[in-house]
Parts: C-alpha cells; structure tokens; sequence
DNA sequence: AAGACGGGGTG
DNA sequence: CACCCAGTCTT
C-alpha cells in the first residue's frame, strides 16, 4: 500500500472533519465518555447525552460519588445502559483506588465496559499510543479499499494494525495516531457509508479496489427478530404510579411498570398485585435489536406513589406510560 | 462463533 | 421492513 494513502486521507480529514464537541479534546475522561456514548449509537444521538452528562459529572470523581441511579437518569433514552453501569462501576474502581485513568491501552482494556475499541480509541486519542480503532467504519472502509466480502475480524484488525504502523514512519503534525484513528473513521461515517457512499468525494478512491461495487464490500449481516407477546400493567392512583426496579440484563437499573411475557401474562401480574381485573387500554409496539414486543396495556386503580419524571425510564416505558395517560384525558 | 443488549436513522 | 450505528460481554 503506497503511503500516499496516509496523506491523502489526513490532509482530507484536516479540511472535513465535521466539529463535534470532543474534537480536539484531550481530557482522557471526556474522550471516555465520548467513546462510551459512540457504542453503537450515532453521533447526533450521542452529543446532547455526551453535553448534558458532562454538565452533571464533570469528572471522574463526581461520576464515582453520584449514585447509579443518578447516573442512569443521565443516560435514560439512549440505550444498552450496561454502557452507564460499566462507566459508573469504572469510576468508583478508580476513584476509590485513587487513581486515575490509566494511559496505556492494555490497562484500559481491563476496566470493564472497555473493549478493543473504546480502549485503542482512548489510548490513541488522549496519550497518543499508535494503536489502531477498529469499528463498524473501520472495517467497511478497509473491506472495500481491498474489496473484502467477507472479511474476517482478525484481517481487518491486522491490516489496520499495519497502516497505522506505517502511519508511524510519518513525521508531519497532522501524523498522529489519534488523527489517524479518526480520519478513518470519519470518512466511513461521511463518505465512506453503508448505502450510496460517495465515491466520486471519497481522497482514497485512487487507491480502492472496491470503488466499482461498493454496496458489496462488506457483505451485509443477517440478523433474527423474535417477535414476543407481553403485557404491561399500570397501576395507578392519586399520588402516582407503581413502578420496580428492573433487575438482570434487559433494562437492568431502570424502573418501569410491571411487565410479564405471554402465555399467562396477566392473570400472573393479577395475582402479583391481588386484583381480579383490569381494563385494557390498547397496545404498544416496541422493537429491540432482535426482539419484536407487542404488548397489551392494561390498567387498574392501586395505592401506588412513584413519579415517573423522578425515575429513570427507558422508552418503552415511556412509551407505555404515555399511551394510558392519552387514553385517560380523552375520558374527561 | 453466536446471542444479548436500546434506540433511532435511512433507504 | 431491513440494515446499520465510532461495541462489549456472556454463552
């Protein structure tokens, strides 16, 4: 690979490289979060998160004294909260071992919630260790610069391993590992894209093999949604609504209303509850990743007194809290 | 090697 | 609707 590909992908990256609010950043906490919030989330879904979480937890020591829930609450609508708890858990580990985040990638990769990713993407960005980020752009970028269907991880981690090796022969300003890192990854979020990339933009189209074909490099993934019937009740009186605190994987340290899966959904959060009814107030669709829910709404008077708005939620809950409190004003 | 894990954008 | 997103952790 000729090494006019470094320069001509840098000198690109200098002049449009979109202004987000962690470029050029250096505080390796910031740079953290940042990463943390990019997990599989998109940028503009990641910046309002990204502001608001700094404003309450400005650095490491203030996110280890919140409490988890505080911490959630920041993160509540922007998915896979296991990102927030291993953030949070990250802090106090440190804090409480009065240390501070290390600088190293291998260090990194040990604290939990950290990957391969998140841990290059730190070590490169806020310490300058020449260590490759290897994401979604990353691999797509580089399956069509050498025409890849099927690349494999190892491949793809390998090959860009070795162009930021050789990036380390450069001596410019702009040659560093973290502007490196990102170049690439910000011609596959703005060039570079899934579907129609624009090719005729791209600075390393001279050096692509896949530029004739590229909606075929990489190919795309399969991915099964289960569909799966539930109900919801909402228990409600005067001074608020029933809520718990979800426990285990799905949701885990957000509240929500109770919530059962088919078959025997209802009559089981009857007996839950002791009632013998409740009304149905119509039916909410929500989609994960590999889930397809559809559940029933139902609704029943109860000595209930948590405030929504105090608790963090995730959209389905939202969702559903939403659709009973619709339904009720239309009764007045 | 496969699933699980949220939510939203795009074609 | 299908696929993807600056991934990580658990089977």
């Amino acid at each position: 690979m000729p090494s006019n590909l470094h320069k001509a992908l840098l000198t690109w990256y200098q002049h449009h490289k979109r202004k987000l609010p962690w470029r050029g950043e250096s505080d390796a906490y910031r740079i953290l979060l940042s990463e943390m919030l990019l997990q599989q989330t998109r940028v503009e879904q990641a910046i309002p998160y990204y502001q608001r979480f700094l404003q309450q937890f400005p650095n490491l020591e203030t996110l280890a004294q919140a409490s988890q829930e505080d911490v959630l609450k920041a993160w509540q609508g922007c998915g896979y909260y296991a990102r927030a708890r291993n953030l949070h858990k990250l802090a106090q580990q440190l804090v409480f071992a009065g240390q501070a985040l290390p600088c190293s990638s291998v260090e990194l990769l040990a604290l939990p919630g950290i990957g391969p990713y998140t841990a290059a993407a730190v070590a490169s960005m806020a310490f300058g260790e020449p260590v490759a980020t290897v994401d979604g752009n990353v691999r797509r970028v580089l399956s069509r610069l050498f025409a890849w269907e099927k690349p494999s991880p190892k491949q793809v981690q390998e090959t860009a391993d070795t162009l930021m090796a050789q990036l380390v022969n450069r001596r410019g300003d702009r040659d560093t590992p973290g502007n490196w890192n990102q170049a690439l990854m910000e011609l596959g979020a703005t060039v570079c894209t899934p579907k129609n990339p624009s090719c005729g933009a791209c600075p390393v189209a001279p050096f692509c093999q896949g530029k004739n074909h590229p909606e075929r490099y990489p190919a795309a993934q399969k991915r099964l949604q289960k569909s799966l019937e539930m109900v919801a009740l909402v228990l409600q009186g005067p001074a608020g609504v029933h809520l718990e605190l979800r426990q285990g994987p799905v949701l885990g340290g957000l509240w929500g209303v109770p919530m059962e899966e088919d078959p025997g959904a209802l009559e089981r959060l009857l007996a839950r509850f002791g009632l013998d009814k409740a009304e149905p107030v119509g039916a909410v669709r929500h989609d994960f990743t590999h889930r397809k829910l559809n559940i029933q709404v139902y609704k029943a008077p109860y000595e209930a007194k948590e405030n929504p708005r105090q608790r963090p939620l995730s959209r389905l809950d939202r969702k559903i809290l939403k659709l009973v409190e619709t339904k009720s004003l239309r009764l007045l």
